[in-house]
DNA sequence: TTTGTATATCCGGTTTAACGAATATTGTCA
DNA sequence: TGACAATATTCGTTAAACCGGATATACAAA
């Protein structure tokens, strides 16, 4: 498929647009952060991740275990347009205001020692100090 | 789907993209048109075309036995951003100008008589006594 | 009416995308 | 080292997209 298409395809996704949504107004957010807002199973999530870094949208960094993520610096007047454009565009979507307060609020939670627990897998408490209870899911072992 | 990645997989296809393009530059053509330019199958034409007139991009006048299709003039500035940016990125894929090119080439063939022959399949010289010129907007003279 | 053109639609078949679950990998910490 | 957390990747299945060929419909002209 050539680029255009390609680039397109890249946007024709609920979730992958919801990602950017989230990477528009965060700088950067781990898979972690991603699942949990957007309540997607951890493979789902890092499955859209890659695609979108194999198309060269965003970029990853590793720190730890985790793997953050970025959108891409941009060069080119053309792919900035595109960009903005897709900015606002995701801006007006009904859904777009909530996911960003579910982003807060996540990532408040997670500051007082939440983990990932999208679909109720996983939970722990990474941060020593007193680290609590994410309200999300039980404590599946 | 919602309606943002509903828009952008329309725009997820090289042939849908091929045609948007025509259309940008021709305010309207009819599906033998396309399929000479473009050099597809009939059914693959009416198909992508009825697609994109199911989704509100172009819309179709009947004339005759003539299928027209025009881009929908679009409300909001939304929109109008979007369609603008498209043009300009079409304008600047490699096959823009060929395309183009192409488009001029068949209609002058057309008005001289030549009919839809996109596989092979079909040929004919429709125009006899100087009638009906399809009208298209102005035409090359 | 018959013929033929332009287009739409239907019918399989093939390819591609998306998914959850399971597993593999990598890093951390005890 | 071993256990565990975060992420990546693989696997098998399901769903969707796309396609060409065949057929159906609409219209035009003889």
């Amino acid at each position: 498929m050539k680029e255009a298409a390609r680039f397109f395809k890249i946007l024709a996704d609920e979730s992958r647009l919801n990602m950017l949504w989230l990477l528009f107004n965060r700088r950067e957010l781990c898979v972690c952060d991603i699942m949990a807002v957007l309540e997607i199973t951890q493979s789902k999530a890092s499955r859209h991740l890659a695609t979108m870094r194999n198309l060269g949208i965003v970029t990853d960094r590793r720190e730890g275990q985790w793997s953050y993520y970025s959108l891409c610096p941009v060069e080119g007047q053309l792919a900035k347009d595109h960009l903005k454009l897709l900015k606002t565009t995701l801006s007006q979507r009904p859904e777009a205001d909530q996911l960003l307060e579910k982003l807060h609020i996540w990532l408040k939670e997670k500051e007082k020692g939440a983990s990932c627990t999208p679909d109720g897998k996983r939970c722990s408490a990474p941060l020593k100090t007193g680290g609590m209870r994410p309200s999300l899911a039980g404590g599946t072992r």
